[in-house]
Order: structure tokens, then C-alpha cells, then sequence
DNA sequence: CATGAATGAGAATTCATTCAT
DNA sequence: CATGAATGAATTCTCATTCAT
């Protein structure tokens, strides 16, 4: 970290150097921002102990973010990309409406509940309101995607005859509803009463798909 | 209420005045505190501002509440007894479980998300993870008592065939999650795209009781 | 407390008994304030304390006393007039110089360290600083009439030949020096080495007279 | 001290040079709290104006204390190491007492009274019933330590024939008390009636010795 | 680039004092 | 007179942000 590494490498290569350093070091702070931000919410996290988290000074910090409030920004913004890739993915794959909607139901819970992302959705979820920024970008790059995806995917369940009516296409909240809630249970109430969330996905499909498969026959 | 009625009044007339105004300067800064909590979270929520909005000064809020913190919890507190009353009382009627969720939908939304209480929900569901006591007494307050009372619906759904399994009975929360959903949905993104809150509870309604009527036909 | 005593006794036995009220109300404030500024100190004593000690209510004590400063010039004003006399009185007897020393220490130790006196005495050796006012009236009333009177026995232990030289007349501090150690002392140090005060003033004036007699001898 | 002497200095210097400064400000801002708090005492003296007075920014003498109770700790732990260290010194010379004693007094007057010691002094004195760690510390520092030191010199004075009887081994109280009253009259009283201190200490130790050369004699 | 000391605006809390009842 | 609710100035402490090194 503190070698200075002077001579040998052509130019190219030194700023390629530099410029992953750079990244690297953008990463480890939005981690250390991420566990700060999850345990004690925006206001309460101190910059003091994200910098120390990630094993940087204080001032370190701002040459990678303008301000507490990008660095939320950018926090939330870096762990989407990937995971609205996977959902828009699923329309990819011909396969039946209850298989897609159950590798979606485990790929979230391997995914999402599994991972530091539910705690970015969390916080999404819980500070979203005071960051019409934040909000308004995760709306755009989860919630609308992922219901373009979902409505659809519905659709073609609808012309398949796999399920019966469009609520679901008009309504796509319906279908991750029981998903938002574990993230919200997990943090509040565990502690009094654990829920088994696969389990809750599991039986929220089951009947949904009940539902559909019995109009359908 | 503001007449003056000096001489008559008997002491105990007089303490009785006493106590009413108390109870009634509470209740305007309990009702400040909600409009400044729900508008900045609890940690961006100013006593000062609180102070103002209540018409009262400062240090009068600490005449009623020790701390920043007991003020946030009274506010919880104040706020959910009535609540669930609502809840347990749609038990005791004798009417098909169908009937009585569409009444609790209609309830829900006159009753909690046209008032200020979707605002206390929702800050138990945003701020109830740094405040253990406020998420116990919650826990303890609603999702306990109203899952209980959802259980006993359930069954005795299931018991007359209204219903096929008991799955809901299992999982309660697969109920009321779009009723949540709505809530989160309200505060974050509804100015990018409005939530028809009583057409999402309707339709999700429909879905689980079609499932079920089916599977009971 | 609460009868109103109304009809019987003339006017003048009610304005007497009203005067009389007055000054025990008087006295309970200033003993519980007396508590409290020697718990705590001035500026750590809060008169709500002092309220509730005394049982009134804290506006009762403005009644009573202009403010938090005039209630501690009281306290002072009252406790010190009686203590004085009796310094004075030791004069107005022909007894020898060490009797009268003896007597005063065994008096010391009797009316002041054994009483509240002391917390008086200590209030002003710690406040006085910032309350000159207090620290004149107590200059006047304590230190300059008792060493007036210090300085006529000692002038008179001298002319008697009881004493050899008029160190004393011209220093009384170094007479009363060992008693105020000891009470700086109590409050400060006995929980780790508790002073024996009457010894410790016992060997005092062994020590001063000693001195004295030998010389005289 | 204010040379940026740049470059040539290596990382050690460096780093030097940061504690020096550190310490340095530490120095200032414990200074203008012992101003402040011999001025006003703990609670009357105001962290603003001990900023203000040292030259720094509210916020800064929190890098450098916990708190406003800590700062007041120290500022009682930095003054006493070399104090006592004098009094220890006294007894390695191998002189009569009664010059030991001379020369602590001067020393005294000029280590003490002469500097803001003697506000140390005078603080642990009036505050020190209010912080029990202070008083603590300080009786372990100072007068333990002191009057170790004192009972044995007394005792070699004693053996030595040079003092008569060990009562001011039992007693050291007795030949400091003088030293402390001094310290408050000046706080308190030396408007009204100055008091020279250095001819109240040698008339002090006059009687005490002349007693005991007499009696050795 | 990186550091971390310094800054100072800002917020919670306390408590002497007032005043309507 | 007595009460005690209300006031708001004052004070401590925190922490995002800046900047000299």
C-alpha cells in the first residue's frame, strides 16, 4: 500500500494501476459505508467510523464521494446493476410461469437475503424517504424494470393459459410483497419470532399458483 | 373547553381541569412529533421544530417526556391500541371470511392508511431497528395480537370449507404484506407512480380466495 | 397546613401567627437548601430539589428569597451569628488562655463539626470565591470579629505572661488553621485516612502552648 | 517553533514534530482551563471560553479530552508530579529540620503560591468533594505521598533530638494547615485584610520549633 | 493522493425564573 | 400566599466537512 512501485511498468499500464487501486479503494469504502449505514441508519452512522472501517483516513473519504448523502447515493446505486440483471434474465428462459417465479424465489433468498443486498434494500426501504434522489433512482432502476419484467412474464403465463387473470400484471407488487417483508421482519422482529422466509415465498407462490392452475383447468 | 367557569368548580372539578389540559398538551405534542418524525425520521426530526409545531416551548416537551427517545415511543404507543381492537373485533362477528377481509381492507384504509397512523407505521418499519423497545412493544402491540386473531379466522375458514389449507394460518404475514407494500410504496415512489392501495388489497383478496374457493369447489 | 384557622383569635394573634408561619417556612427552605448546596454545591444545586426537600413548590421559594444567590447569602447570613457570640463569650470569662482554647475546641468540635455548621463553613470556604458579597458578610461577621477577639485573648495571655510572644495576636489564622484542615478534610479525604479532629486540635494546642509555656517558664 | 523547515526532515521528525504540537496544544488549552476554572470553578466555567481563551475551536479540546470532567482531571494530574517531587527532595539533603522546613516554606511560596499551582490547589479543595476520582487522585499524589515524606522527617528530627515529641509525625496536617488556609484567605478575604503568607509560615513554624527546642533543650 | 487535526454549526437537555390560576 | 406548569437562555457535546502538511 505504501510502495510506491516507480519505475518498470509502461504508462499505460501505471494508470491502469492506478485507476483499479482507485476502484479498489471506492469498494472498500461503500462496503465499510454499507455495514455502517445497515447497523445504525444514515443519520446515525458516523463518517468517523466508516473511514475506519475501511482502513482509510477520514478525509479519505471525500476524494471519493462529494458528500455523506453521495456516498449513500452511490452505495445503493452500486449493488443494483447486477441484481435486476438477473430478474430481467429469467424472461430469457421458456420456461412455465411457477418455475420462473420459483428460481426467482430462490435466487432472491440466495441472492438478496443471503447477502449484504438486503440491507441496501432495507435502507432503501427505511431512509428512501429523505433521499428523493436515492428513491427516485431506485425506483427507476429496480421497481420499474423489474415489473416491466414481471408484467411480461405474466403476460405470456395469461396467453399460455398458465394463469388465469392479469391481476398480477397490474398489480406486480403482489408478487414481491411477501419478499419486502421478510427483509422489514428480519430486522424488527426475529429476535421474538423467526420467519422461515423460503418457507413464506414457498407457500405465497403455492397460492398464487393454486389459484391460477385451478381457473386454468 | 376554553370557558373559564372560576368560581364554582369544587377542587376536585379543579384537578380534573388540571389533568384534561395536561392530557390534552400531550396529545398536540405527540400529534407535532408525528408530523416532524414522519417528515425527517427520528434523528433528523429537530425538538425545536417540535416545540414550534406544538406551540409550545422547548423545554415544555420535556415536561412530558424524559427524552427525544420516550417521545418517539409514547408516540408509538399512543397510537395502537385503538388499532388492533379494530382487528381482534372483526372475530367476533359471524360472517364469511371473504366478507371479513374485504371489511378489514376498507377498515385499513379508512382507518390507518387515511390517517396519520400509516405515518406511525411506517416509522416503526423505518426506525424500529435502532429502537429494540419500540419494536418489542410493536411486535407485542400488533403483528402478535393481530396474527393471533388472523389465525382464528383462518381456521374456522378452513373449518367450514371457505377456505382450502392453512397455509395463511401459518403465515399471516402473507396477508397484510400488500397492506404494508402500500404503506412503503405511499412514502417513496408514489410520485413516480400512484398505488391504487384498495384496488392492489382487492385484487390480492381475489387471488387468494379464488385460489381457495376453487380448491374448496 | 391546609386549615384555614379562620374565625377565633384576634387580629393582632393572627398577624402573629401568619409572621409566624412565615419564618419556619423560612427555616425549612433554607435547611433544604442548606442540604442541597452542601450535597452539591451552588451552582450544582437545583432549587427544585430544594423545593421538594422542603415540601413546597418551587415558586414558593421566590416568595421567600429574590433568587438562587439571595437564598445562598441566607443560608450563611443565618447560620453564622449564634457561632460568633460564643467565641465572643469565651472573653467575657477570666480563665486562663489554654482553658479557653480547650473550651473553644471542644466547642468547635461540639456546635460545628457535629452540626450543619460545618457544611456552612465549607460552603463558604468552596463558593465564596465567586460570591463576594457572601464572602464580605462572612469576612465581616466570622474572621474579623473572631480574631478581634483571638487578639484580645492572646494579648491578655500575654500580659498575664501565660504566653510568650504575640505571634498569635498578629496571626489568629494559625489558631484556626488546623480546623478548618479538618473540615476541608472530611469532605475530601477521610474516606481514605478519617482525622481524628479533636485529637488533631488537642495536639495543636499542645504544640502552640508547649511553646508558650516553656518560653513563659 | 514556527520554522516549516520543509523537506529535509525525514518521517521520524515528522511524526515528532506532530506530538510536540500536539502536546503543545494540550498545554495551551489546560492552561486556559485553569483560568477559566480558578476564575469561575467547574460548573460556572464554560468550555466556549476556554476555547476561546486557548485559541482553539470549541470542538478541539474534545480531541483532546473525553469531556469537560476529564479536562478538569487532568488539569489537577499535570500540575502535581513535580510538586511533590520537591517535598521528597527535601528530605535527601541531610540538613535540621528546621532549615528543611524554611526552605519548603519558601518553596512553597515560590512554587505555589507564586504560580497558578496554587489555583490547582485551591480547586481540588472547593471541588474536589464533587469529583471523588480528583479527590482520589490527588490524595494519593499529594498528600499521601506528602506526608510520608513529613512524618519522616519528623521522626529523624525526633531521634535526632532536634523537635521533642512526634505529635506532628501523627499529625502533618499540622504544619501544612497554615499553607492552606493562606490559599484560601487569598481567594477569599485578602480584599478586605491582605495576609502575607511568607511571614504567616515562618511565625508558623517559629512556634512549632521553638516548642520543640525548648522542650529538647 | 492521503492524512487526520481542526473547525464550528447544530442539537439535546437543563434549570432558574415567571406567572396564571 | 401558594402552586407548579411553562418558558427559553444557556451549555455541553457531536460530527460532517475542510485544509495544511
Amino acid at each position: 500500500m505504501k510502495t510506491k512501485a516507480k519505475r518498470p511498468a509502461g504508462k499505460g499500464s501505471q494508470q491502469q494501476k492506478r485507476a483499479e487501486q482507485r476502484a479498489a479503494r471506492r469498494e472498500v469504502i461503500l462496503a465499510a459505508a454499507l455495514d455502517e449505514f445497515a447497523e445504525r441508519g444514515f443519520a446515525g452512522a458516523r463518517l468517523d467510523d466508516v473511514a475506519r472501517r475501511a482502513g482509510v483516513a477520514k478525509g479519505t473519504i471525500y476524494l471519493y464521494f462529494r458528500d455523506k448523502e453521495e456516498l449513500f447515493q452511490e452505495l445503493v446505486r452500486s449493488a443494483l446493476g447486477p441484481f435486476v440483471a438477473a430478474i430481467e434474465g429469467a424472461l430469457s428462459h421458456d420456461l412455465p410461469l411457477r418455475v420462473v417465479c420459483d428460481r426467482l424465489a430462490s435466487s432472491f433468498a440466495r441472492e438478496v437475503l443471503g447477502t449484504r443486498r438486503k440491507d441496501i434494500i432495507r435502507l432503501v426501504l427505511t431512509e428512501g424517504r429523505r433521499f428523493p434522489k436515492v428513491a427516485k433512482f431506485y425506483y427507476h432502476e429496480v421497481p420499474e424494470r423489474a415489473f416491466a419484467a414481471v408484467r411480461a412474464l405474466v403476460k405470456r403465463g395469461v396467453a399460455r393459459g398458465e394463469i388465469a387473470d392479469d391481476k398480477l400484471a397490474k398489480f406486480p407488487q403482489l408478487i414481491i410483497a411477501p419478499a419486502l417483508v421478510a427483509i422489514l421482519w428480519d430486522g424488527l422482529f426475529s429476535r421474538f419470532e423467526p420467519l422461515d422466509t423460503e418457507a413464506l415465498l414457498r407457500a405465497h407462490f403455492d397460492l398464487l399458483f393454486k389459484a391460477a392452475e385451478r381457473r386454468a383447468a
